[in-house]
DNA sequence: AGCACGCCGACT
DNA sequence: GTCGGCGTGCTC
C-alpha cells in the first residue's frame, strides 16, 4: 500500500510513500502525514491511496498519520485539486491555504551541547559550532546557527557531532493539535436530594457542605478559578469532594469567538418588499432542485440584499437542515455586518476573520467541522469552511478585487465559490450593486441567473449626485486671487463646504471619501524638480505630516521627511497630491466645531480600531467621517445624509484595464452610503474629468449603461470578459538578468505555441510591469490571452510543469503565474 | 523552498 | 589542505 503525498512546497507534483501495516487503517485521502523529505521531516496531505507504485523501491515509509479523521474532507480535497489544477499551484500549498494554520505549521529543529568535548580533535567547522553552543544556554534553532555561522551545509556536521554524543538535536512540533485554551470546571457529580443523605455525606465537614450548596445555588457548576479565588474555597476542599465522588472536575475548551460579545442585538423582523419576495422565491425554488446553479443578484445600494441573504439562509439552514457560507470582503466584516446574521441565527454563526489568532481560527474551524455551527461569515478563505451538506454559498460584493489572493495559490474566492457550490449541489448567490463585468457577462450569456432589485427599500430614492468641476473651481479661485498667486489645491469646494455646514447644523452626518492615504502623494523640489522615490520600489514616497515621514505604500519603507533638496540644496519643497491626512486638516480648519473621524489604514492599525471608529459613528458621536475606500462599502448609517467625493479621479488613470471599472464601482458604492434613512440624502463628486463615462454613469446610477460603454473598450484588444488572461511575472534582483529571463521564458512559450500549432492563444509582451520594481525586485511580465479557458489552461499547465527559469542565484529569479489576474500592475 | 554536492579560486 | 562562493540538481 502506497500514498501520494502533497507537500506544501513549490513543487508541482506529489511524492509516493509506502504505508507501514500499522498505519494502513488511518491512511486515507485528506489525512495529514509526517514524512521524511530530504534531510528532515515534513507534514503533507494524502492526495490518494494506491495499491502499486511506479518505483516502489524509491518510496520511503510514512512516519506517522497525524489525523484520526482526515483534516481535509473529501469535498474540500476535491475543491483543492481543482484549484491546484486551474490556478497552477501545488496541491500541498492549496491545502495549507485551505486549512487553519495550526494544522500545517512545520517543525523547527534545535541543537544543544550535550557533552563538552574539551580539546578533542575537531574540524574547524565542528569547533566553531561547539564554541557557538558553549556561549549560550539551551536549545538553539538550527536555522539560527546557520545564519550566524554562515551558509555552509551544517547538517552533516551536526549529525556527526550527534553520533559522537557531543550535541543533541531536538525537533519541536510539528504541532498536531493547535493550542486550545481550556478551563477547569467543577460540577456536582452526585445529587443529594434528602437532608439525611447530606448529613451522611458531609458529617461534620462544614466547609465541604458549604461549597457543595454554594455550587448548587449557582447552577451546579462553575469555573474552578472562580470557586477558589472568587468564592474563597480552597482547592484542597474541591479535591476532597472529588475523591468522595460528590463533585467532578472537567476540562472544557474555551471558545475564543471574538465576536461573541457583539452578538445578538434583537433585530426587528423585517417583511420583504414584493421585489425582495420575488427574488427570495426564485432562490428558494432553486435550492429545492438537484442543480440549483449560480445567481447574480444586482441590487442597487440600499435595496435590501442582506435581507435576501438572510431569508435564503433561513430556508437552507432552518428548513432544510443544511449549512451555508457567506463571504464578505475583509473590510466589510464589521460588527454591523456580523451582527445582522447573529441577530437571526445567534450562536450557530461562526466568523472567520484575518484578525483572529491561529488558535481562534482553529476553534471556529472545528466548530464548523463538528456541525456545532452551521453558518460561516468570513473573508476570502471562508470559502474553504469544512462543513458538510452545504446548501448555499453567498458572495456579497462579488465584484471586490480582494477576493483574489495576491500570492500563490492565486485563487479568486468568487470563482471557487461557484465551483464548490456546483460540486456540492448548493446554490451560489453573487450579490452586488455593481457586478464585476465578468459576472455581468455571464448573466447576459445565461450562465448565471440574473435577479434584480432596482429600487431601494421603503421607497427611498437613490440620492441625487452633483458633479463639481475641479478645473472650473480652480479657475474661479485663480480669477479672484489674481493670476500670479499660487493656489492651494481645492480640497473642499464651496458648494460641498456649504452642504457640510448645513448637515452639521442639522445634526446629520457626512461621509467624505478620498481614496489616497497620507498627507501628500509625492514631494518635489521646486527648483530642480526632483521627486522622492522609494529606494526599493519604483514609486514615489507619500508624505505623512504628523509623523513628518515619507513612506512607501508598497514595501513600507520609511524615512525622515526632507527639509531641503539633497541635489540642489533648495529649501522650497512642494507637497503635491492631496491625501486623507490633508483632507482631515482642511476640514478641521473649515469646520472647527465638527467632530471628525478619519478611517484609513493609518488610523486602523490596532486590532479593533475599525470597530471603535464605526461604533462612534453609529452612536452619533461623529459629524464627519472621512477616509479611503474602507468607508465606501456596506456601511449602513441612516443619519448619513451627505456624501462627498474629494477627488473622483484617483486611480482612473492607472495603467490597468480595470481602472475605470474600479472607479465606477467605488463612486457608486460610496454614493450608496447617503440617504439610507427617511431624511434622504445627496452626493457631491469633485472631479477634473466631469465628462468621463465612469463618472457620468455613476452620477446617473446607471450600471447597465456603464457596462455597455466599458464593454466597448474591452473588445479590441480583447480583455476580460472577452478573453481570459494568464499573467506571467518574472522578477529578480538584477535588472538585466530579469529582463533576459522574461524574454527567454516568453520565447519558450512562443516556440511552444508555434511548434504545437496551438490556435487561439496569443502572447503579449514581454514588457516591464507598470510598476517595474517592488521591494528591490525588478519585474517583467508577459500575458497569454485566449477566448478558450480550456486551451489557455492546457498551455499554462504545460508551461508550469515543463519550463524552468535559468538558474541565477545572484539575481534570485522567480516566476509567478497569475490566472485571471485582477490587476496587471 | 531547502539542501547537498561539486567545482573553482583564495588563502594558510 | 581548507573554506567560501556559486551553479546544478534532487527531494518519494
Amino acid at each position: 500500500m502506497f500514498v501520494e503525498v502533497a507537500l506544501p512546497l513549490p513543487l508541482p507534483r506529489t511524492f509516493t510513500y509506502a504505508v507501514p501495516p500499522e498505519l494502513r487503517a488511518q491512511a486515507r485521502a485528506g489525512a495529514r502525514v509526517l514524512v521524511p523529505f530530504g534531510q528532515r521531516e515534513r507534514i503533507g496531505w494524502i492526495d490518494r491511496v494506491v495499491e502499486t507504485a511506479a518505483k516502489p523501491e524509491r518510496a520511503k515509509p510514512v512516519t506517522a498519520v497525524l489525523d484520526a479523521t482526515p483534516s481535509a474532507t473529501l469535498p474540500i480535497l476535491k475543491l483543492c485539486r481543482w484549484i491546484a489544477d486551474y490556478y497552477l499551484a501545488p496541491l500541498g500549498q492549496v491545502l495549507r491555504t485551505a486549512l487553519p494554520a495550526g494544522l500545517t505549521d512545520s517543525s523547527t529543529d534545535f541543537v544543544t551541547l550535550a557533552r563538552d568535548p574539551g580539546e578533542a580533535a575537531l574540524s574547524e567547522f565542528e569547533a566553531k559550532l561547539v564554541a557557538f553552543l558553549r556561549e549560550r544556554e539551551g536549545l538553539q534553532p538550527v536555522a539560527r546557527v546557520r545564519r550566524v555561522l554562515g551558509e555552509r551545509a551544517w547538517w552533516p556536521v551536526i549529525r556527526r557531532l550527534e553520533q559522537e554524543g557531543i550535541v543533541r538535536v531536538e525537533t519541536e512540533g510539528p504541532r498536531v493539535e493547535p493550542p486550545v485554551r481550556t478551563r477547569r470546571v467543577v460540577r456536582i457529580a452526585r445529587e443529594l436530594p434528602t437532608l439525611l443523605s447530606r448529613e451522611e455525606a458531609f458529617g461534620r465537614a462544614k466547609r465541604q457542605r458549604e461549597l457543595y450548596e454554594t455550587l448548587e445555588s449557582i447552577g451546579g457548576s462553575a469555573d474552578t478559578a472562580h470557586v477558589t479565588t472568587g468564592l474563597g474555597f480552597g482547592s484542597e476542599l474541591i479535591r476532597q469532594l472529588v475523591k468522595k465522588e460528590l463533585l467532578a472536575v472537567d476540562e472544557e475548551i474555551i471558545p475564543r469567538d471574538p465576536y461573541a460579545a457583539i452578538a445578538a442585538t434583537a433585530a426587528p423582523r423585517l417583511n420583504p418588499t414584493p421585489a425582495q419576495a420575488g427574488v427570495i422565491d426564485a432562490l428558494v425554488a432553486a435550492t429545492r432542485t438537484s442543480a440549483p446553479g449560480t445567481f447574480l443578484l444586482r441590487g442597487v445600494t440600499g435595496s435590501g440584499k442582506t435581507l435576501v441573504y438572510i431569508e435564503l439562509l433561513r430556508e437552507v439552514v432552518d428548513r432544510q437542515g443544511k449549512t451555508a457560507i457567506v463571504l464578505v470582503p475583509e473590510i466589510a466584516l464589521t460588527p454591523q455586518t456580523v451582527g445582522r446574521f447573529k441577530a437571526v441565527f445567534g450562536d450557530r454563526v461562526a466568523v472567520l476573520h484575518s484578525a483572529l489568532s491561529d488558535g481562534e481560527r482553529y476553534d471556529e474551524w472545528r466548530s464548523l467541522r463538528s456541525g456545532e455551527k452551521r453558518i460561516v461569515v468570513g473573508a476570502r478563505s471562508a470559502v474553504f469552511a469544512p462543513m458538510e451538506r452545504v446548501g448555499a454559498i453567498i458572495v456579497d460584493e462579488e465584484h471586490e478585487g480582494s477576493y483574489k489572493q495576491g500570492e500563490a495559490p492565486r485563487y479568486h474566492a468568487r470563482e471557487v465559490a461557484v465551483v464548490r457550490a456546483r460540486m456540492e449541489g448548493a446554490v451560489c448567490l453573487l450579490g452586488s450593486a455593481t457586478p464585476a463585468l465578468e459576472s455581468w457577462a455571464n448573466a447576459q450569456a445565461g450562465k448565471y441567473n440574473l435577479l434584480e432589485l432596482p429600487e431601494r427599500v421603503g421607497g427611498q430614492p437613490l440620492p441625487p449626485i452633483k458633479i463639481v468641476d475641479l478645473k472650473k473651481e480652480r479657475e474661479r479661485i485663480r480669477k479672484s486671487t489674481g493670476p500670479l498667486q499660487e493656489v492651494a489645491p481645492v480640497v473642499v469646494s464651496d458648494v460641498l463646504a456649504a452642504a457640510v455646514r448645513d448637515r452639521i447644523a442639522k445634526g446629520e452626518q457626512t461621509i467624505l471619501l478620498l481614496n489616497r492615504r497620507g498627507y501628500a502623494t509625492f514631494v518635489q523640489c521646486r527648483e530642480c524638480g526632483l521627486v522622492w522615490h522609494c529606494p526599493q520600489c519604483n514609486v514615489s514616497l507619500t508624505y505623512h505630516r504628523k509623523r513628518h515621514r515619507l513612506t512607501c505604500h508598497y514595501c513600507l519603507h520609511e524615512e525622515e521627511a526632507p527639509r531641503h533638496c539633497p541635489s540642489c540644496g533648495e529649501d522650497d519643497l512642494s507637497f503635491k497630491g492631496v491625501g486623507t491626512e490633508q483632507v482631515e486638516r482642511a476640514v478641521e480648519e473649515a469646520f472647527p466645531s465638527a467632530r471628525i473621524a478619519r478611517m484609513d489604514v493609518d488610523t486602523t492599525g490596532a486590532k479593533w480600531a475599525h470597530h471603535d471608529i464605526l461604533g462612534r459613528v453609529e452612536r452619533g458621536e461623529v459629524d464627519l467621517l472621512l477616509g479611503t475606500q474602507m468607508i465606501a462599502k456596506g456601511l449602513d448609517f441612516p443619519n448619513v445624509t451627505l456624501v462627498g467625493v474629494i477627488n473622483a479621479d484617483v486611480g482612473i488613470n492607472l495603467p490597468d484595464f480595470r481602472a475605470t471599472e474600479r472607479t465606477f464601482q467605488l463612486l457608486t458604492q460610496v454614493a450608496g452610503r447617503a440617504g439610507r434613512g427617511v431624511k434622504g440624502g445627496e452626493v457631491f463628486i469633485q472631479t477634473a474629468l466631469p465628462n468621463h463615462y465612469a463618472i457620468l454613469s455613476a452620477t446617473d446610477h446607471d450600471f447597465v449603461g456603464f457596462a455597455e460603454k466599458e464593454f466597448e473598450t474591452r473588445r479590441e484588444p480583447a480583455y476580460p470578459p472577452f478573453s481570459r488572461l494568464l499573467n506571467v511575472v518574472v522578477s529578480g534582483t538584477e535588472e538585466n538578468a530579469t529582463q533576459a529571463a522574461a524574454v527567454e521564458a516568453a520565447d519558450w512559450v512562443s516556440g511552444l505555441l508555434t511548434g504545437r500549432k496551438v490556435k487561439g492563444v496569443a502572447l503579449v509582451g514581454p514588457a516591464p510591469c507598470p510598476i517595474d520594481r517592488i521591494r528591490g525586485r525588478w519585474r517583467w511580465h508577459f500575458i497569454l490571452r485566449s477566448d478558450s479557458p480550456k486551451t489557455l489552461g492546457e498551455v499554462a499547465r504545460y508551461f508550469y510543469e515543463k519550463y524552468r527559469l535559468p538558474s541565477n542565484s545572484k539575481a534570485d529569479l522567480r516566476l509567478a503565474l497569475d490566472r485571471d489576474p485582477v490587476a496587471l500592475l
